[in-house]
DNA sequence: CCAAAGTCAAGAGCAGTGCTCACTTTCCGT
DNA sequence: ACGGAAAGTGAGCACTGCTCTTGACTTTGG
């Protein structure tokens, strides 16, 4: 019993240890990161400033990409939470609104992270190939973004956007793909929903990243309210409304 | 005179060598891209391919820099001279045509090199800087996304796409940013059809390194239809019409 | 026509990188 | 108290971008 107590703590203070040291290691690499982007980022540098040797790094990661890794599994979980906070403040039934925030809590969390945003919404590092772990995390923020398309059409508070005369056809093939990704969670929303819902989640990352790398510059000035608009404009688009909003 | 003559062909030898070596290093340096990536990109990998030595290189480059700027140019227009070639096909008329062939433009160069695509179009090398000499080659894409929809604007083939109980209001920040964005070339545009361009610029971009990035993978399986029918949508989102098609 | 000036390839060398490996030290579980 | 695993050390390999000097060749001007 005591044995197992003090094994306990004793592996214990082991795991604490390591623990704490393979922290210090991620948020050294963070800082790096955030100074000088990922393909700057130097175990020897980490090392220098951990006061060890550079050797010593391998004992916790066994190469640069798998700090990388750990890097990118940890930026997944943060942005992924930022958005469920971000739509857990909101009325469950202000679908639209739910929406919004989830976008707002995306641009934010890049904008505050911008390095760690590009390590994960950038192009992929050269000869890197993400691993199985990363998938689970990296897929938060686009759950958060399905359940509010369902929860939107479970409600009925999804409507056709376009005018009769502009409405565009759907082809028989991305009626096709759009039953493909209803089986991910989006049961009970129409066909050409689903399409514009791809196409509002895409176009939010592309907001961000042209942002982000710099392509709006000398283009768009007031970034902030044009993210805004387009987001308000990409709600319409899907057909989100809020439930209470009278049917015509 | 023959002295002139001579001194016109030496030099002129001189520069037409120089000229061609500079080529075969670009052409390496792309083949090298192509292969690995462009971090994986090696001054001294190239000269060693092209048989001279490493420090030969420095009297064409003089920075392993400059070399990915000259290579960063040459994408732009490469991109930018299929896009308007893409536009060019079209009857100039068929704005909506126009419009998605440009679309398409941009999506097929990228897939035929999606190195140099990620090269421009991903997050900006660490520590690289943009120089003057992109800006004008980088322009010439959204130059002709830009005359398609001046043009369409001009011949009154740009309509109000939104039901009218979904039309999202225009915020009065927007309504400025446009009018700003307008003076770059979009004079009788309305405002909320500059805003919808901006977005569907933005989410072809997104698409285009959403499916390059991988993000797609394991969500989107049939990427073909659902570009194309996203790019239907975005047409119509804009408001974008045939001249022909009837005003109601 | 021949020397001066300019051009360019070559190679050595510097400071930095990721990573490996043998070695020592530390400290935990029995 | 001791054997062994884990952690830390430092030398070393192969590679990188980049600089600088040296020597050969070409073009130019007196």
């Amino acid at each position: 019993m005591w044995q197992t107590d003090s094994m306990a703590t004793a592996s214990g203070f082991r795991a604490r240890v390591r623990a704490e040291l393979t922290q210090e290691i991620k948020d050294e690499a963070r800082r790096q990161l955030a100074e000088e982007g990922a393909s700057a980022l130097s175990l020897r540098g980490i090392a220098r400033q951990l006061g060890m040797v550079s050797s010593g790094i391998y004992r916790y990661f066994k190469s640069r990409d798998e700090l990388l890794t750990a890097l990118i599994i940890d930026a997944y979980d943060a942005i992924g939470a930022a958005v469920e906070a971000a739509d857990e403040g909101c009325e469950r039934l202000e679908f639209a609104a739910r929406w919004r925030a989830c976008c707002r809590g995306v641009r934010e969390w890049a904008l505050q992270h911008p390095h760690e945003y590009a390590l994960i919404f950038g192009s992929p590092v050269p000869g890197y190939r993400a691993p199985e772990d990363t998938t689970s995390p990296a897929s938060r923020v686009t759950m958060a973004l399905v359940a509010v398309i369902r929860d939107a059409a479970a409600a009925g508070a999804l409507r056709q956007p376009f005018a009769p005369d502009m409405k565009p056809v759907l082809s028989k093939e991305a009626a096709t793909e759009a039953r493909h990704i209803q089986a991910m969670g989006l049961v009970g929303v129409p066909d050409d929903a689903i399409v514009r819902s791809v196409i509002a989640w895409t176009h939010l990352f592309g907001a961000v990243s042209f942002e982000l790398f710099g392509r709006y510059v000398d283009i768009v000035e007031d970034v902030d309210s044009m993210f805004e608009q387009a987001v308000t404009d990409m709600t319409a688009f899907i057909g989100i409304v809020s439930p209470d909003r009278p049917p015509k």
